[in-house]
DNA sequence: TCTGGGGTCCTAGGACCC
DNA sequence: TCTGGGGTCCTAGGACCC
């Protein structure tokens, strides 16, 4: 791999949820403004930056978030509305390079390799794809651009918002050197406070660190992962296959409740969800998982199966996940239900044909009814 | 303050096979 | 009598990211 020749951008919508909020609704402008769930149990999806100097930030219980700024305005999360955006977002940086990879839907990677004559250098670059996504859809971005990915994605926090950041070439690891070693992709709470507890602070107490000792300590793969990164050395190529791994919906409840007659119709609609979302995506499931979440010490357990063939149907995902509900514990109090497909597979590709008939015969009873919400609406799902 | 919902990746242990 | 070694698959849990 030529090495040093790469050129990578991340773009980082500025406060994606609450900028479209503020953008469609303008008595909203120049108000701290809270996207999240409004329940009991709603934390902070994303904060405008008038709400961010009252401390608010993402993740944070929503209760909390309203003491710190009693005067934020909550706006429950229209999910739609983002995802519409997101695919505006993304659909102008495909003008940009055929290999761009969404990372979530306000952030993606563009490999700008090659395009210097076309675009001019990587400041132009960052430049015309702010100008474009503005142009597109009245929304900011900021951008880092750098010779891989997880500089660019370092950098593109680092000038927060609506600004740009150009990892000098030739001079990467001093550049990251004096930031803290939790700046580090991957490195969260728990390895920051392992890392620390070795003497190291910063990401270039890491890169000097000797890479045997490091290694004993964290873990040969993960030692040599950041310290590859620590040393701004990173080989990941920019991915654009969208291929996905699960697909799960879940939800935590209002109230805890218990024992399976409570659980399992809650199960069934995340289920129905699930299948709907495979078949909306033309992909059947290998297995099924169950996720429960306890309310006694926030404890999270799962149980997942393989399916005896691959369906996209609720029944066959419900009828193996019921099966995993007995292998768990139903009587203490649960605040979360949730279910996912997992080994997933292009429809119709890879099922001997015989299960491949069996499969879909609830899953065209079940496409019939996805057409019917389609043309009619379903108040039921789109109401959450 | 009391912890969402959507994901990805890694690890460790057990079963199983040769 | 006192139990190999290696490879692969599967499962559960956990860290992390937005």
């Amino acid at each position: 791999m030529a090495a040093g020749e790469r050129i990578v951008l991340h773009v980082d919508m500025d406060a994606f949820y609450a900028a479209i909020e503020q953008r469609d609704e303008p008595r909203l402008r120049g108000k701290p403004v809270i996207v999240g769930g409004p329940s009991r149990r709603g934390v902070v999806s994303t904060a405008s930056y008038e709400a961010r100097p009252f401390g608010v930030h993402s993740a944070m219980p929503m209760s909390r978030a309203l003491a710190l700024c009693p005067n934020a305005i909550v706006v429950t999360p229209r999910m739609g509305r983002y995802l519409e955006v997101s695919e505006q977002v993304m659909a102008t940086l495909d003008d940009f390079s055929p290999l761009v990879e969404p990372l979530s839907l306000d952030e993606a990677f563009l490999d700008m390799t090659g395009s210097e004559r076309l675009f001019g250098p990587p400041e132009a670059m960052a430049d015309a794809i702010r100008k474009a996504i503005v142009a597109r859809t009245g929304l900011t971005a900021s951008v880092g651009a750098a010779a891989n990915k997880f500089l660019a994605k370092l950098a593109s926090d680092l000038n927060k918002p609506d600004g740009v950041t150009i990892v000098p070439r030739g001079r990467e690891a001093e550049f990251i050197a004096p930031l803290p070693v939790r700046r580090l992709w991957g490195v969260g709470p728990k390895s920051a406070e392992r890392i620390a507890k070795l003497g190291l602070r910063t990401i270039g107490d890491v890169a000097r660190a000797e890479l045997g000792w490091l290694r004993r300590r964290l873990g040969a793969s993960y030692a040599e992962h950041l310290w590859a990164l620590a040393n701004a050395r990173d080989d990941r190529p920019v991915d654009a296959s969208g291929e996905r791994k699960s697909l799960g919906s879940e939800t935590t409840l209002e109230w805890d409740v218990r024992g399976r007659n409570a659980v399992e119709p809650i199960l069934r609609r995340q289920c129905e969800r699930v299948a709907r979302g495979l078949r909306e995506t033309r992909l059947v499931a290998g297995g099924v998982r169950v996720k429960l979440r306890y309310s006694r010490g926030f404890v999270l357990a799962t149980r997942q199966a393989k399916l005896d063939a691959p369906a996209d149907d609720s029944r066959s995902l419900f009828t193996r996940a019921a099966e995993l509900l007995e292998r768990l514990d139903l009587d203490a109090p649960i605040r979360l239900v949730g279910a996912a497909a997992f080994d997933l597979a292009a429809a119709g590709a890879g099922q001997a044909p015989l299960f491949a008939e069996r499969a879909t015969k609830d899953g065209n009873r079940e496409r019939a009814m996805d057409e019917i919400r389609a043309r009619f609406g379903d108040k039921i799902d789109y109401a959450d």
